[in-house]
DNA sequence: CTATTTCGTCAACCACGTTGACTACCTTAC
DNA sequence: GTAAGGTAGTCAACGTGGTTGACGAAATAG
């Protein structure tokens, strides 16, 4: 392949992560499809984990997961469209309305946390468990400086 | 943040792995546009990479990278009207366009090969060479499976 | 010479992001 | 109590990056 040309070795790094990441996330939502939740995209679990238990307004969630209120309220559009998300008004804000995730939405994300353990757990078996642990610490500590930014036209369009 | 939440750790590698691609990602075109490159985008960097020296066409670019030639191709256009790519007629075979990597592209991809060696020159410093080769080690083995495939849709839309 | 395949393009569509403008509402200050 | 200012949500227009389907032109197979 062009992009693991040994001669340019820098272009592995960006490579390797990127297809490890993939790697998960498309093994993810297959078993996702597989347990009945063929409509959860991947963007979506990071979503639905940012609404969190306690429920979030567009603004906020836009916010937290560095895009604009707009984006966000299309996001959250989507979801309530396929049933992980509800809307609800803030008696206590008539401009406010309150994003929380459904039962539907809580299952979702329960079965990703459970299908990530078992992923990583295959991860675990191959490289063994202390290589896992080393990656994560490893990545840990040079990814800090970006951390938790979804905005994809960072890198995709926009 | 609610995603590195360690009661559940499975939603740590795949964060990881991505929030690393996107550190790389992001220092790697600032550091472009500052050489003189705003337009390059994160994915047109692999694509001039998939066109290569040879140059290829808008089918063959679409297989090399897991999208439809009409996708391959309005990606083509962009890039050519950023002048990094050309189109010439194919005297041998008048259906085909072939697509070439013009001196101003190639001189973004010798940048961006540099940026990337400087990149992974700092990774090395901050863990030890040791750990960076293994850590492309560990993930190589990992996501072989899911090679330099740029179809979004399979996380992303449509 | 005809049938099939292949290449490129057009058109419609979807997901995901942006900015700007606007309304409705809350809050603060006078 | 009202005027002024900030904030929440939505609408519209747009850009990028993907998809499928249809189609003409050119190469190839029979």
């Amino acid at each position: 392949m062009a992009t693991a040309d040994p001669a340019r070795p820098g272009f592995h790094l960006p490579l390797l992560l990127l297809a490890g990441f993939r790697t998960l996330i498309d093994d993810l939502h297959a078993e996702l499809a597989r347990e009945g939740h063929p409509e959860l995209r991947p963007l979506h679990g990071f979503v639905l984990q940012a609404v969190g238990a306690d429920g979030t307004t567009a603004s906020e969630l836009g916010q937290k997961l560095g895009i604009s209120k707009q984006a966000a309220g299309k996001t959250v559009d989507r979801l309530v469209a396929v049933g992980y998300l509800e809307r609800a008004d803030d008696p206590s804000d008539a401009r406010r309305r309150l994003v929380r995730v459904t039962p539907r939405g809580a299952d979702g994300l329960r079965r990703s946390a459970e299908i990530f353990d078992r992923l990583r757990a295959r991860w675990a078996d191959t490289l063994g468990p202390d290589r896992v642990t080393a990656l994560e610490d490893d990545l840990g500590t040079m990814a800090s400086a970006n951390w938790f930014r979804l905005d994809m036209p960072g890198w995709f369009g926009g």
